[in-house]
DNA sequence: CTTGGTTTTGAACATGTGTTCAGTTAAATC
DNA sequence: GATTTAACTGAACACATGTTCAAAACCAAG
């Protein structure tokens, strides 16, 4: 046998990338093999080879498509006052990472399974996305709405604190997306907005 | 050769145990061979077995060890008013975790690397600290000291905001741990403090 | 010095690893 | 219908994996 009837690139390559997302995030990358990446598409293990140079090349791939997808969003957000910014960033945070649990997931974990340059590329554009947040703690504080004493411990707390819903929300609970995202947004204003 | 010279349990049981930890904080369990490790020891791997039982239970040892340290330090706070002891929560938490980041970077992130039962285990262990914090703040809210929405998920935010400390922060910088625990005790007070 | 217990070696086992590639079949193009 | 291109198979490569165990060497006690 050879090329299987109804086989495409266009169909395969997306199958590929599902596949390794849910199984690195599921088991980790270096829990992965390559041929079980493979039977879940439906392919032998060599097939795969046509998608992506080598196994680390596709975490990688995976990796740095979400953080690209995260940071073109972050930066369509509305142009308003720091406040609003921030409670802007606040909900969109929470839903965005709500929408990619496997992506955050990897993107968060596999770090240290990425040779240095993929792993400096990684971190420049995550650098990039702190800043943005970092940016409208400094315009709010500049315009005496924050009291914040450092804008970048400021930045990784709430980042910290709000990428800590994936680990226990859940949809279809007791609480909706929309009641996490008022009481985060509660703390995160009372604990940078002055008075 | 067989036994070599000097070579005794009392030394050779810590050693295996330090050298797993910080090969998989490092590289992560599943990256990590017990060859790796019988090598940093200075031993061969099937030394290793007169240790552990297996690779998952040496993990496991690890992860379980850390979590009762955890909680038999943080049950040992002094007995204190709500503020008082939310205070002493927010200092104890940024200090441990800082003096073990390799500990608590594999019990972060090698979950999913344990068989069902050790994952319960360590999961009720887990849920016995959080408890902790959350007892600090329901007898706040209580005491009309505290205003907080939900105490559950005001819980995982400080606890997550606390935990990401240890991402970035390394002795030595700018900040001291002194310095870093103000902040965060200022921000975590202003988020659930009343007015 | 002998005996009994402790600790380690070194080889072996069965299986799994990422990756390559000649050969084969399906789809697309002319 | 003939030819070219795209997609995949299946076998192979060289090596790594966790784990077991008889044999050997060391240490401690009598």
């Amino acid at each position: 046998m050879a090329r299987t009837t109804g086989s495409h690139s266009d169909i395969t390559g997306p199958r590929v990338r599902d596949a390794a997302l849910r199984l690195f995030a599921r088991h980790g990358f270096a829990a992965v093999s390559m041929r079980q990446i493979a039977t879940e598409v439906g392919v032998q293990a060599g097939a795969l080879y046509n998608y992506t140079p080598d196994k680390q090349s596709l975490l990688f791939a995976l990796m740095r498509d979400h953080m690209v997808e995260l940071l073109d969003a972050v930066e369509a957000l509305p142009d308003v006052s720091p406040l609003a910014k921030l409670e802007g960033f606040v909900r969109f945070h929470i839903a965005f990472h709500h929408e990619r649990p496997d992506a955050v997931f990897i993107s968060y974990m596999e770090l240290r399974n990425l040779s240095p340059e993929n792993f400096e590329a990684l971190e420049t554009l995550r650098r990039r996305y702190e800043t943005v947040l970092e940016d409208i703690l400094h315009s709010g504080v500049a315009a005496g709405l924050f009291q914040v004493a450092d804008t970048r411990i400021a930045t990784w707390a709430v980042i910290a604190m709000l990428t800590g819903v994936n680990t226990w929300f859940r949809a279809g609970g007791r609480l909706s997306l929309n009641d996490v995202q008022d009481q985060y947004w509660e703390m995160v204003r009372r604990a940078v907005a002055v008075g």
